[in-house]
DNA sequence: AGTGTATCCTGCAGGC
DNA sequence: TGCCTGCAGGATACAC
């Protein structure tokens, strides 16, 4: 469910709420979340205090003063969840995760806590020049007003593999997941098999159009929850009613009625309208 | 350079 | 009710 508009969704909330907090403690309930020992994590974090809050790709940044930062992926089923301080009355069993990972609590009596049933997810500390290193490997923000048609032309005719394929790939473009990578090839009509180099000058303007529209829909939407997704405050997004191809195979296309295909490839399901996205 | 496969892990839906 | 299989938003490593 992670993609970039639930990602956004969750920085969004946590840029209105962190920024100016304290890490008063930090309890790591499953180590294999983190790639450094437990201790160093710990240490290294306590006392630290949210500078700011932001995205790239699919990533969370958490910026602190002294400078460092938590990166934040959130794998398949990750959340990271933001508790005020309680008041008198409150019954905090009610809305304490069923998975936690990670809770740190702050200065003010609140928590972050991240919750993840299967653990793909991962915490990374970064020094601001190690996570520039890592930042430079990934590809561009498909949101970004920098990243023109011809740009994205230009990347893909170097690139004989499946266009599906090639959206999913972090390092070609940054933040798009398999849902959204569907629906906006369901939206440009493009078939996800198509070799990358194949795409026209036309089909590039209209891939790229479709992929902005449907990411900046579901940020306004909160992004979508299939199962386990939820905002930092623990609300579903409600994008899921607004897709098109994904998940709904055996259904008809909204724009012309014709079943909606599954096929597999690269490990993962790719849903199409064999009529509107004719193939490769 | 690409692809197919496997791995990490848990939970749920569907078939029997 | 219970057991089994397949499948899931992601990232990565491997052999070919």
């Amino acid at each position: 469910m992670p993609e970039l508009p639930e990602v956004e969704t969750v920085v969004r909330e946590l840029a209105t709420s962190l920024p100016g907090l304290e890490i008063a403690k930090v309890s790591v309930i499953h180590d294999d979340l983190l790639r450094e020992p437990p201790h160093g994590f710990r240490n290294g974090l306590k006392g630290a205090r949210f500078e700011s809050v932001s995205r790239r790709g699919k990533n969370i940044l958490l910026h602190f003063f002294p400078p460092q930062l938590l990166v934040v992926n959130l794998g398949m089923t990750g959340q990271l969840l933001f508790f005020a301080p309680h008041r008198g009355g409150d019954k905090p069993d009610d809305e304490s995760p069923t998975h936690p990972g990670v809770v740190f609590e702050l200065g003010a009596g609140g928590k972050l806590v991240y919750a993840d049933i299967r653990r793909f997810g991962l915490l990374r500390r970064y020094k601001v020049d190690e996570w520039e290193a890592e930042d430079a490997r990934l590809g561009p923000e498909p949101l970004d007003p920098a990243l023109t048609p011809a740009d994205l032309q230009m990347r893909l005719g170097s690139s004989r593999s499946p266009i599906r394929s090639w959206l999913l790939d972090q390092t070609r473009i940054a933040g798009i997941g398999n849902i959204y990578a569907t629906e906006a090839l369901f939206r440009a009509g493009v078939h996800p098999k198509r070799a990358a180099s194949s795409i026209s000058t036309e089909e590039s303007d209209r891939l790229l159009t479709a992929i902005r529209g449907v990411l900046s829909e579901s940020i306004q939407a909160q992004g979508t929850t299939l199962r386990d997704y939820r905002t930092a405050s623990g609300e579903e997004g409600g994008f899921r009613s607004s897709l098109q191809a994904y998940g709904r195979e055996g259904d008809p296309c909204r724009r012309c009625k014709t079943p909606i295909q599954r096929i597999v490839f690269g490990n993962r399901s790719a849903f199409l309208c064999p009529s509107c996205q004719p193939g490769p």
